[in-house]
DNA sequence: CACGTCACG
DNA sequence: ACGTACGTGACGTGT
């Protein structure tokens, strides 16, 4: 027989230092049980046992040893995160069958020995797994030794034998014990021989083998006589040291292996655990499907559903409708691969190829749609001439309201974390298309997704419900993504031509640069590499350096400007760096997406952000560069077609106006009714003097503050970005607040909120959880205070230009102009219409952002024409 | 694939 | 005593 014994501290240990801190979205960790299940998964593949120990340290440090690097490092023992997840992790690990064994007054690795020598004297093979290199010693004929590390979050294991143990350390397993003798070991409290370490210890045993056999003949060994000095002092220290290196063989426990066999999984807790776990991956693994979370009750195996495959015939909604159901349009896609669109209800399903066929269906207000990923359907439809305009419920953008931090929402994953079990098409009864089976199994799963969108349905409109955030999917959301649908479509015209010139102007002067540089440092390098530039700033050159990084000196812009007036070099790099950036970034990498229309179309992705704010990517549209006069020139390149006119319209303030109206702050609330320069009167308030005295640096840095405020604020970074001492800054913070004291009250009363309900959230109701608030660690609890104050600002401000994006359609269309949204850029808009509307795009653009909502604050936007994005900037 | 850097709001 | 602002995406290097 086989068995596989594990040091359940140990790999616990191992899986949580080495895997990045995992939480659950209601705070807990996770990280550690992850990796040891992940690393026991990968065991037990590899090993494939009879039996399964997994051995634990009773609680309470014992006398003999102290181990784990973790526990030595923190003087409260184990730190918390940890602390936390042992329990679940055995509850688990029972739950799954496992025997967990603990001895009294002994520990883990002597659980660890005991089964060693009860294998070798039964003639079976025992497998050890662990982290820690002390168990090396029970390496023998039956005994193998799995150590277990993790590199770079992925679990690694290496097997070590009797000729692996004297490959890699020249010894035999049991000489380890007497090398840890002389060496000793400081995280084990072993003092070993003062002043013998790794390397001598190890070429004594190698020569000698054995303690004893030194000290037998301690005065005839050939060696130097310091090392034979410090053997005889420390004579005692090593034979106590061998004794406690040495592990136990012999903790009374019950070593018949075939009492070890695991039991049957208990599915139901295991899932239900794990499922509060958010371990979704590794429930995919074990083939476990997540429960419906209240009344678990069976879920209805959807083994007869109908499936039609006729798109000619009118068949399947009589046919359905036969079945008692109302009939639900369920459309799913995945990524482009297979465009599935589908008629489902919960017990049939009909693929539908035809698109008049789906047009009319569309158009039947009684017939509800949902989706998954309802903007990637809404381009492919559009493509065959179908707008899937009114959609009930995506379930894509469902989840992302629900948890906007989630890593992902893979349509498996939903179903799992929501209790929805997906289908398998395959075991249907009824007449099943032979094109989609098994043969075509992709296009059976996808079909398989499909039926479970009602259910996916169901789940999530009453999470949805519970959270209040109904509004926010079916007013903001949902026609928000086709509004984006339109502005990927329509895209953004560019003079390809224009760019590639620039790029090309601008290639010369990064080669004149380089060249300088180079002559300048003295040789060659690669200046893109920051490794290659520390190199030669701080160690040719011998500049001052600053920050360091984990993989050298920093070179970052701040660094090289405070050195500026060390070496005219240090300009050069800085003009390199910002052209090369232009061209790499701006020049080639915008001319590869032009489309074949000469337009540029970037994807807005709707559920990427944390805050609520959209993204843009290939490319983004959102960083095109305008800080820099030289970067703003690519502006010139962004242009309106041939007798049309960019317009584009932006908010004023938006941020400090929503802080001014949740936060209910009189000061502020006036400031902005009076249509006050809002930084000039910070700085009045700050700087305690009439608005006309303020001078221009004295803005700044009042601007400088509102900024800092909004983002969470701290002294040190404030007096860093406005170059003012860190008391300064304190002073400017303390005087703001006291001036805004309803923006005070409002902050601490935000990080109460978010403590008490576990997450942030806007006046629209977006949500956004964190676990970090709960953390022990006071860097990571500073950032969710901070995340706690931020989020509902920025969060409100992304609300408010979705609404407005909504509106601005809407109104183009009631109005049937020809113009289009083509762009958003947080708190901006732009819109290309034809010259004759433009006057009116402008205006309209105007009253919809300033109007898109009522707060206690005016809304201001500013909108400005132009026949390029430079121009209509301006 | 992670990191450093830098473009934007 | 801590270590230093919120939110993104793309590029190039180096493991």
């Amino acid at each position: 027989m086989k068995i596989l014994v594990l040091d359940g501290n140990s790999i616990l240990n191992r899986a949580f230092y080495g895997i990045k801190i995992l939480t659950t979205k209601e705070g807990l960790y996770t990280n550690g049980i992850y990796g040891f299940l992940t690393m026991l998964q990968k065991l037990l593949d590899e090993v494939q046992p009879d039996s399964v120990v997994i051995a634990f340290d009773l609680k309470g440090p014992t006398f003999r040893h102290k181990k784990y690097a973790g526990y030595k490092a923190n003087r409260h023992g184990m730190p918390e995160e940890l602390a936390q997840q042992m329990p679940t992790l055995k509850e688990l690990l029972k739950d799954l069958g496992y025997h967990l064994v603990t001895c009294e007054g002994y520990e883990a690795d002597d659980i660890l020995g005991t089964f060693s020598k009860a294998c070798t004297e039964q003639q079976n093979t025992c497998v050890i797994a662990t982290g820690d290199r002390d168990s090396l010693q029970l390496v023998g004929p039956y005994t193998s030794v799995r150590l277990a590390t993790t590199k770079f979050g992925q679990p690694q294991v290496t097997l070590y034998t009797e000729e692996k143990v004297k490959e890699i350390y020249g010894v035999t397993p049991k000489e380890m014990i007497e090398i840890k003798g002389l060496q000793g070991d400081s995280s084990d409290c072993i003092p070993g021989v003062p002043g013998i370490g790794p390397k001598g210890a190890g070429e004594l045993i190698q020569n000698y083998h054995s303690i004893d056999y030194i000290y037998d003949h301690l005065d005839e060994l050939p060696i130097k006589e310091g090392m034979r000095k410090k053997l005889r002092e420390g004579k005692e220290s090593a034979y106590l040291s061998r004794e406690l290196g040495t592990i136990c063989l012999s903790a009374p426990i019950d070593t018949d292996i075939s009492h070890y066999v695991p039991f049957p999984i208990k599915k139901e807790e295991t899932t239900r655990l794990m499922a509060k776990l958010e371990l979704f991956k590794l429930m995919e693994k074990l083939q476990l499907q997540n429960l419906p979370d209240e009344a678990p009750k069976k879920q209805e195996k959807i083994d007869h559903a109908v499936l039609f495959r006729n798109p000619a015939s009118d068949m399947y909604l009589p046919e359905l409708e036969k079945k008692g159901e109302a009939p639900l349009l369920a459309f799913y896609r995945k990524d482009g691969s297979i465009a599935t669109l589908a008629v489902a209800t919960e017990r049939g399903a009909c693929i539908l190829e035809n698109p008049e066929k789906i047009c009319s269906l569309l158009e039947n207000p009684k017939i509800p749609v949902i989706t998954y990923d309802v903007k990637s359907l809404q381009n492919a439809a559009a493509k065959d001439g179908i707008f899937l305009k009114q959609v009930k419920m995506d379930v894509l953008l469902a989840a992302y309201l629900l948890d906007p931090s989630a890593a992902g929402y893979d349509f498996d994953r939903l179903c799992q974390e929501y209790g929805v079990s997906v289908c398998e098409v395959w075991k249907m009864e009824n007449p099943v298309p032979e094109d989609l089976l098994p043969e075509n199994q992709k296009k059976a799963e996808h079909f398989a997704r499909v039926l479970s969108l009602p259910g996916l349905f169901g789940a999530l409109s009453k999470k949805i419900a519970e959270a209040g955030q109904e509004e926010l999917l079916s007013n903001i959301e949902l026609p928000l993504a086709w509004v984006l649908s339109c502005m990927e479509r329509e895209g953004f015209a560019v003079d390809a031509e224009g760019i590639r010139k620039y790029g090309e102007s601008m290639q010369s002067d990064i080669e004149t640069i380089q060249k300088g540089v180079f002559e300048e440092v003295g040789y060659e390098f690669n200046l893109n590499s920051p490794k290659q530039l520390g190199d030669a700033l701080f160690v040719k050159l011998g500049l001052p350096h600053g920050k360091k990084t984990k993989s050298g000196y920093s070179t970052s812009a701040v660094v090289l400007e405070s050195l500026q007036y060390e070496n005219p070099v240090i300009s050069e790099i800085l003009r390199y760096r910002s052209l090369s950036k232009l061209k790499s970034t701006y020049c080639d990498g915008l001319l590869k997406v032009i489309g074949a229309d000469g337009r540029i179309h970037s994807s807005f992705n709707q559920t990427e952000t944390r805050t609520g704010r959209i993204s843009s990517t290939e490319p983004n549209l959102q960083n095109i560069p305008v800080r820099s006069d030289q970067g703003r020139e690519l502006r010139r390149f962004f242009v309106a077609r041939p007798g049309w006119v960019l317009v584009d319209a932006d908010y004023s303030q938006i941020e400090l106006r929503v802080l001014a109206h949740v936060a209910n702050d009189e000061n502020m609330r006036q400031a902005f009714l009076n249509g006050d320069d809002i930084h000039r009167a910070t700085a009045s308030q700050v700087f305690h003097m009439p608005e006309e005295l303020v001078t221009p640096l004295m803005r700044s840095r009042a601007k400088a503050v509102n900024f800092g405020i909004v983002y969470g604020i701290g002294a040190f970074s404030l007096s860093k970005d406005i170059g003012v001492s860190r008391r300064e800054a304190d002073q400017y913070i303390k005087d703001y607040l006291a001036h805004y004291s309803g923006i005070d009250e409002y902050m601490k009363k935000s990080v109460e909120l978010a403590k008490e309900h576990g997450y942030a959230e806007t006046i629209f109701g977006r949500r956004r959880y964190l676990p970090e608030l709960r953390s022990s660690n006071f860097n990571l609890r500073s950032f969710g205070e901070r995340v706690a104050r931020n989020m509902p600002i920025q969060g409100a401000a992304a609300d408010i230009i979705k609404i407005a994006m909504i509106k601005v359609q809407d109104r183009l269309e009631k109005e049937h102009m020809k113009s289009k949204l083509i762009l958003q850029v947080h708190d901006e808009l732009i819109v290309e219409a034809p010259r004759e509307e433009a006057s009116k795009a402008a205006s309209l653009l105007r009253e919809e952002m300033e109007g898109a909502v009522s707060l206690s604050v005016p809304m201001v936007a500013e909108a400005k024409i132009g026949k390029t994005w430079y121009e209509a900037k301006a």
